[in-house]
DNA sequence: GCGACAG
DNA sequence: ATCTTGTCGC
């Protein structure tokens, strides 16, 4: 796999290594039978967007592999992935038992370039990935959602179809899910509904958020880390 | 040029 | 992206 994306600092070579990404994105379904499913999601301060970052991959099914690292990138919209996703793929490389499915908190094709965090992560690893995000980098909702679960509403940018917005819990605010990694997008929606279970956002992000903060919680613990 | 901008 | 109590609506 491609890790010399960990080197990347500077937003040429980002943008770069964005549309390499984006061209290597499978949009068709190469998922195992019965896949251990899994959420990947970080944790950090309150507005720091370059200090460490918490992260945690979260199997439904065991225990969540969990690292924290202080990026060579900061966040900076659009570019989310250079700073999530080398530390979740660390994360990812201490865990015993990989996961066959990740649901990402983030977009997936879902980005200017079509290749956000998602994607990113999905093709690092070689993992399929759903894109899951609680708003909108780009495009806009065609039309109307209705109010029960499983509504949704196409999401277009530039004349193409990029996420599916859908209500994932009875008149809460839609989730935005989009393709990450080898998987169609109606193959997508299917797990996300299958695993909110009534919630607006699906199990395994909620298990991978709490393990992210726990993580945090524990490194904010050590007085060693407060200064500035 | 201006505004918008996942987490 | 975080923190917190109560409060409101299904």
């Amino acid at each position: 796999m491609s890790r010399e994306w960990l080197e990347v600092t500077s937003l040429k070579e980002a943008t770069a290594v964005q549309r390499l990404i984006a061209a290597r994105v499978e949009t068709a379904n190469r998922i195992g039978p019965s896949p251990r499913v899994a959420g990947a999601d970080v944790s950090m301060k309150w507005r720091d967007t370059r200090g460490p970052v918490h992260a945690a991959i979260a199997p439904v099914d065991g225990a969540a592999g969990t690292l924290t690292a202080i990026p060579a990138f900061p966040y900076v919209p659009g570019y989310l992935g250079f700073r999530e996703a080398p530390v979740l793929a660390a994360a990812w490389d201490a865990m015993a038992d990989k996961p066959g499915l990740i649901l990402v908190d983030g977009q997936g094709r879902a980005h200017p370039r079509r290749a956000g965090v998602a994607c990113q992560l999905g093709v690092m690893l070689d993992v399929p990935t759903i894109g899951c995000a609680k708003s909108l980098l780009c495009g806009v909702v065609e039309g109307a959602i209705g109010p029960a679960a499983g509504d949704r509403a196409p999401v277009i940018d530039r004349g193409e179809l990029v996420a599916m917005a859908l209500r994932t819990r009875p008149r809460a605010a839609p989730i935005y899910v989009s393709i990450g990694h080898r998987i169609a997008l109606d193959t997508a929606i299917d797990w996300v509904m299958r695993l909110s279970e009534g919630r607006r956002l699906p199990l395994p992000i909620r298990l991978a958020h709490d393990a992210a903060n726990a993580t945090r919680r524990a490194y904010e613990a050590t007085a060693t880390h407060q200064i500035s």
